[in-house]
DNA sequence: CTCGGAATGTAGCCTAGGCTACACTCTGTT
DNA sequence: AACAGAGTGTAGCCTAGGCTACATTCCGAG
């Protein structure tokens, strides 16, 4: 998970063996798809939230195009991963770390959604292949990417 | 599956309830990333039978940092896929499907990369962000990147 | 106040993509 | 020629993300 955190946040650096680049590209273009959805649907639940005042279940499901059950049960893991609370039948809620994630991911959008217009693409692709790529986007990238926006 | 086809490629057009904009774009999303995995298969048995000569599902395991039976389970949906021949003990070989994937992902890959550079983004960076978000550029998407880089 | 339909939740099944453990070639030494 | 070790392949298990089918709860009309 995790989208580029702006804050250090230290890791575990995990350079054991000292040299796979080859390999760690691969895996980390892998892992960050898990975590492309729950990024999604954090997002979508705070701009429910924020607009219509509710997030249910099947309204989430609506919008993905995917069956009820399915978007409950990652909506369950929201709560296992702490990003969201919901109590049974009573709709679902972004927790702090949910409500910045969604912060995060929703600027991190715009910037790759303004890049791709700015470079010529059309739009009804920019908003298609942004929903795709900005989950791929690091933070070095998301700064290059501003910077070029802010005139370059 | 499929890179941007060059070709026409009449699709059924899917288009019944003739709306989702919304949904449509999530789900196009997530099905780009099945495929992704393939894409990425082909393109490097490309490379290693271009150089040495051989594609061992051992060498691919390493390379992209998986254990050997992950990647004869790939290798085994390429066949299925009909991208990919493989005889046991033999090594793997692309078929004719499989190397025009593979050139036409690689030349993706380039551009992608190419284009990040080109903003500013780090040469690290680049490669590893782009090792994700080539399999969300669509073609128009490309072309614009392909224009921007020839100067504009 | 009750009843029916919509919304929710649960269970079970499927595929993709990982892993480990185990079995079976192949091949380069001796 | 035979054998050890590397490389291959198979089986079985796990999680994420989909789905359908079925059960449960809520709520607005009557």
């Amino acid at each position: 998970m995790s989208v580029p955190s702006v804050a250090p946040s230290i890791q575990p650096a995990q350079a054991l063996p000292a040299e796979p680049t080859q390999a760690s590209r691969f895996g980390k273009a892998r892992s960050a798809q898990s975590g492309a959805l729950l990024e999604d649907y954090v997002e979508l639940i705070s701009d429910l939230l924020a607009s219509g005042g509710e997030a249910r279940p099947t309204d989430i499901a609506r919008r993905f195009g995917v069956a009820h059950a399915t978007a409950i049960k990652t909506i369950g893991r929201l709560k296992r991963e702490g990003l969201a609370v919901a109590k049974p039948y009573r709709g679902v809620f972004l927790t702090e770390a949910g409500d910045h994630l969604a912060a995060r991911v929703r600027a991190r959008h715009r910037v790759v959604v303004d890049l791709l217009l700015a470079l010529g693409v059309p739009c009804e692709a920019a908003e298609s292949d942004a929903e795709g790529i900005e989950h791929h986007v690091s933070d070095a990238t998301l700064a290059a990417f501003a910077r070029f926006l802010a005139q370059g």
